[in-house]
DNA sequence: TCTGGGGTCCTAGGACCC
DNA sequence: TCTGGGGTCCTAGGACCC
């Protein structure tokens, strides 16, 4: 029988750091997001100290010095090299996978034998540990939902969990709804406000009520929690749907020319991911927003623009951005935030290029040329127009670590 | 003083047409 | 005094995820 698998790295950013740093394996270590704003990753350690997620960093300073609490800022570059790797290790072994996130991935495993597959999933775990370094749990269940569960469920434990649908609906009374995936506080309070808590409660309540009440959503979750497992979606997405890149100052501009570098550098970076990825975008929006939390909440926004033509060359979209943005742009007004995002992407097809003539055909190899060179060199070694992270906008990330595995100059000393 | 960044999917409601 | 209603398309925004 098919089943679907969730492969999960246990406190991702947490991990990769420690991976370089084993002194901090079973200490308390948090990751905190760009700017240092908030708590983006903690150890299990911080977790019983009972920081949530997502608090600003300004809040529970005291609690961590308290506790010798090890603080990092995110350092993206090492957790996305850390991920590359953990990720073709997977794949070599499961063929192939959807990744989900960058510290999971979805599988599909024939299953025939229970214990054989258990099995095959511990040995998993453990060469990914060996060969890169990073603790994973792994759910193995008839349908997505149940997979993240199960891997949830064995993430203190021996990390590895196989359930079978008997398994599942046997316990259907002891699992709350709240706990699912896709679950959150606005949905459980609904649910509740029906009389529904437990995935039992669901399971025997009328199907069409429940699509009634909750149209869509409700359906698929209903499908998803059946453990039936031929109504499970599929796991394979080529492209995605959009790609963004945006991000806060560290200070508020009221400057066009420095939010026209902001943007300059975002486009790089999207358009390069694009390409990654070998996709084309018919359509590109540009964002300038201020401080959510000041009197300026309602000014800034975006505006988005349908290509003539789709693109991935930096050049042409970095020229609508600027357009773009200067319609958005009042004077005066403190801008905070800036970002790109891409959309309507497609495969970049063959023989598109010849729509464009010799132009497009020097363009993709100046692009070829630019990303080769970056990824040899070093990330943003090479840019277009002023794309570099300058202080004027770039971030703060006191507590950053070295970038260890993508930069020639940070690498890891051994004595 | 300091509150992430990158995604997906769905729905309500406005604009427009007949 | 009367001031439709049904379709379609688009966008903003909500909810959720990591």
């Amino acid at each position: 029988m098919e089943y679907v698998g969730l492969a999960d790295c246990n406190n991702f950013f947490v991990s990769c750091e420690r991976v370089f740093r084993p002194d901090l394996w079973n200490k308390p270590v948090v990751v905190l997001s760009s700017n240092d704003g908030a708590i983006v990753a903690r150890s299990e350690e911080v977790k019983k100290l009972g920081v949530p997620m997502g608090v600003p960093y300004f809040k529970v300073r005291d609690v961590f010095e308290k506790n010798q609490v090890a603080v990092f800022s995110s350092n993206y570059e090492l957790y996305r090299d850390m991920s590359n790797r953990v990720m073709e290790v997977l794949a070599e072994e499961l063929g192939e996978i959807e990744q989900y996130s960058v510290d999971e991935s979805f599988f599909r495993m024939d299953v025939k034998d229970i214990a054989v597959a258990e099995q095959e999933l511990f040995w998993l775990r453990e060469t990914v540990r060996k060969q890169v370094g990073i603790p994973m749990s792994f759910g193995l269940a008839p349908t997505k939902t149940i997979a993240k569960y199960a891997s949830e469920k064995e993430k203190r434990g021996s990390g590895v969990c196989l359930m079978t649908k008997e398994e599942w609906l046997k316990q259907a009374d002891q699992v709350l709804l709240s706990e699912l995936w896709g679950v959150g506080g606005a949905m459980s309070q609904k649910f509740r406000a029906q009389g529904l808590s437990s995935v039992k409660d669901l399971l025997s309540a009328d199907p069409s009520r429940i699509e009634r009440l909750y149209g869509v959503y409700g359906k698929k979750l209903l499908a998803e929690v059946s453990g039936d497992q031929s109504r499970s979606q599929s796991i394979h997405d080529d492209l995605p749907k959009s790609i963004m890149s945006t991000r806060g100052f560290s200070k508020t501009t009221t400057d066009f020319s420095v939010l026209a570098e902001a943007l300059a550098y975002h486009v790089s970076k999207a358009a390069e991911e694009l390409r990654e990825k070998k996709g084309v975008a018919g359509k590109v929006s540009a964002l300038i927003l201020t401080n959510r939390h000041s009197d300026w909440v309602l000014r800034g926004g975006g505006k988005e623009a349908i290509l003539p033509q789709a693109t991935n060359d930096t050049r042409l979209l970095l020229k609508e951005v600027l357009r773009l943005a200067k319609e958005v742009y009042e004077p005066g007004v403190p801008y905070k935030k800036a970002g790109v995002v891409l959309g309507f992407i497609k495969p970049d097809s063959v023989g598109q290029v010849s729509l464009f003539g010799e132009d497009a055909m020097e363009n993709e190899r100046l692009m070829e040329a630019i990303d080769g060179l970056n990824k040899k060199i070093g990330p943003d070694s090479v840019t277009i127009g002023r794309a570099k992270l300058k202080s004027g906008w770039s971030n703060r990330h006191d507590h950053r670590s070295p970038r260890y595995t993508t930069s020639w100059n940070e690498l890891p000393r051994v004595s």
